[in-house]
DNA sequence: TCAGTTTATGAGTATATATTCACATTTTAT
DNA sequence: ATAAAATGTGAATATATACTCATAAACTGA
């Protein structure tokens, strides 16, 4: 089923994957430089040192590429999480918390205006199957982090903790970490106070 | 001092300042309708019914009409924030949390794509007089109510509070309340439950 | 009444940019 | 070696839209 935001066509030769990763790459860069303002098809193939004919082979018209591009940023987020929920596999609550707010926070915070424009465009854009299985799989994880630490935790609905807790960790990053001068510290000290004290719950 | 982002001129007639807030209006209507892509000065222009010379006329340029727009809203915010805490001057905390988050809450889902736009282009304008003296006055209002309940709250910082407080409740906001069909009722206790943990504060 | 001022008009201009397509080049398979 | 398939090119087209300007209409105060 081909529909006008799904990849146009795959790459089978390795020169063409090469110019389907410029791409990405290219759109990546022109938007964390520049916002949404500045990302136009020209400018990305241009950068990317391709023809803008190229660009067209891969991605059917702009609104795919930038499907590509969310699709490239929410795995590297979901990957960057997972390891740092892996790497304090036997820590105490506070502390994996305090690890997971970082990963997440750096990444975000590594692509202030591309992760803005993004949260800005995937509300716009149909979520499809693999968004769907990224969300499902961060999901996955929470669950499994509450369900091991439920002594600790209050009263709580999974499904809506699953949802309701990305959201304050992006909340606080917008708030502190996309400043200037960034404030990552207290980006991540508000983060973790905010969580911990949403898990706690009522008294 | 005029710059490029200041209204072109004043209305002097009745008239003049009704074509001033048609325009306004329209600029409201359409983003809120079709989100910031829709957003064109010609497109406003025939909504408000004034000709594109018109709107011209006391907007130097697209982003100053933004910038007018941005500051209809954050007036309108802040007071119908401010009524919410009047309306509950003696209550106690938990009950004030929740007025004032439900009003902000309201206020944000009868324009939910017109606050997402805003949000965005919050980032990329340039922070006036006019805003940072909204910005003030909510921060009065969290530290008087802060002031009020030190008791029930633990060791905070209120400089942090002040910024890190709106930040969750837009968290669940847009979480919960932007949602098909909207669940404002999950949203108002998930942000209630965020706010109330993060005031109490560490263990 | 009328001159000066304010307000309104909208066709027209300038520019940006999404997308196409006819063609060239490179790679693969036989 | 060579045909077929895949990949790459970029000038050209189509369209959207920010903004201007010459002119007209409405209002004001005398």
């Amino acid at each position: 089923m081909q529909n006008a935001l799904t990849p146009r066509k795959a790459p089978r030769q390795a020169r063409a994957q090469a110019t389907h990763d410029a791409i990405l790459e290219a759109a990546a860069q022109i938007i964390g430089a520049g916002g949404l303002s500045a990302f136009n098809t020209n400018a990305v193939a241009q950068r990317a040192g391709v023809s803008i004919g190229s660009l067209y082979q891969y991605y059917g018209n702009k609104d795919a590429l930038m499907v590509a591009l969310i699709h490239r940023q929410q795995k590297r987020q979901l990957m960057s999480v997972a390891q740092a929920v892996a790497s304090v596999e036997d820590a105490d609550l506070a502390t994996k918390i305090r690890r997971i707010v970082r990963a997440a926070m750096q990444h975000h915070h590594d692509n202030a205006l591309l992760a803005s424009a993004i949260d800005h465009e995937e509300a716009r854009l149909p979520m499809d199957a693999e968004l769907t299985g990224y969300l499902d799989q961060g999901g996955e994880m929470v669950r499994g982090l509450l369900a091991r630490h439920a002594a600790e935790i209050g009263d709580i609905d999974i499904d809506r903790a699953v949802r309701t807790l990305p959201a304050l960790v992006r909340a606080a990053t917008d708030s502190w970490a996309n400043r200037n001068p960034p404030m990552l510290g207290v980006a991540e000290d508000e983060a973790v106070r905010a969580v911990l004290g949403y898990l706690r719950g009522l008294p």
